[in-house]
DNA sequence: AGACTTATTTACTGAGCGGTAGAAAACTTT
DNA sequence: AAAGTTTTCTACCGCTCAGTAAATAAGTCT
């Protein structure tokens, strides 16, 4: 066993109690003083655990990429192109309109911010850019099989389903409830396969 | 004329000014500090003219709808609501990748944020609605003069065109260019009037 | 038992936050 | 010229921010 005396918390409770705060309040709108508070730990608890702020959200970040954001490498294994969009935008909507935790993290974390998280700001760009070059790459396979017209470009339908999907978790930060984002997942669908 | 000394700074400038200030760093990102230097006054002046930061936001907040953002109430103006979704689209394009100030005040300006800026949230929130909402009545009346068919449901496409649209300021604000986004616009275009 | 290691606690730091007091300056009024 | 009004300036307020020093507690090691 490990040397020293024992931590009195759960450190992946603890990062996921952070990770909530993070995503209801953002980035530089969640102090340590809130985070503390909700995690149920003192600072200098926090800080040897998770080194600092930004470090800490970078960890939480990882965790709701591989948790709550976890359907979307998921749509992305589906058969066809056509299952992966209505995956993506259905589970996309089940997502940010849980009612404990509307939103996404990645598009509210920090869409823009004041200097001090500048690179948090850039970290969320890269990862929200990253995603849909995932997209883009799954619409090319599916154009290179035939599954989608070969007349269409791949970079654009993936820039197009991502921003419905940043739009719906705009409109979910705003109040919009499940039934209404559904209505515009099935209004994204109706004109997919694009001609 | 007016008794007193008179000010020495242009208040319409200074305005103005604190606008770009906001719609770069958002509510909550933008200083006192950041906003007094940008501006060219001392805290004290800025107080005396425009009340405290919330009224000061929310004032640049007026100016930039009748300014940079006035294209959208001029997009509704249009006489047939294929030209309504064209204007918006486009000249939506055009401001928010405007390279000085991308993005749009109304989604980044306090799309999420800590306690102290919950009521601008709620401001922001509000005028997204509303401008879904002028939107939607548009469609209502070109559905009622048979310019769109009367299977389309109104607050459906509205909320599908200011999705793109919100989508379109996640984007800008990650970095995407003008021909990026241009494409984007074509692409939700495709498919429109909707069946 | 005693040395060693790690976590917890309390109390604190310096910096930045939004906002303001008070005096001096620049004007209009009488 | 003197009184009244408004803006300007410097200096400051209390508060919160992220982050830490130092002592104590709770374990494992030899």
């Amino acid at each position: 066993m490990v040397m020293g005396r024992p931590r009195e918390f759960d450190v992946e409770a603890a990062l996921d109690t952070a990770l909530h705060v993070f995503w209801r309040k953002g980035y530089e709108g969640a102090s340590m003083a809130d985070l503390t508070e909700a995690m149920g730990i003192t600072k200098p608890s926090l800080y040897a655990a998770f080194g600092n702020k930004e470090e800490l959200f970078r960890k939480a970040l990882d965790r709701y990429v591989d948790g709550p954001g976890g359907y979307f490498q998921t749509a992305l294994q589906k058969p066809t192109a056509r299952e992966v969009v209505e995956h993506v935008l259905y589970e996309s909507v089940n997502a940010v309109t849980d009612p404990d935790n509307p939103g996404c993290l990645a598009v509210q974390g920090a869409l823009c911010c004041g200097d001090a998280a500048e690179t948090i700001k850039q970290e969320l760009m890269a990862r929200r850019s990253n995603s849909e070059k995932d997209m883009s790459v799954r619409f090319a396979r599916a154009i290179a099989e035939g599954d989608l017209p070969a007349t269409v470009d791949a970079g654009d339908l993936a820039r197009y389903i991502s921003a419905i999907l940043q739009g719906m978790a705009v409109q979910a930060a705003g109040g919009s409830g499940r039934d209404q984002l559904r209505k515009l997942a099935d209004m994204a669908l109706r004109s997919w396969p694009p001609a």
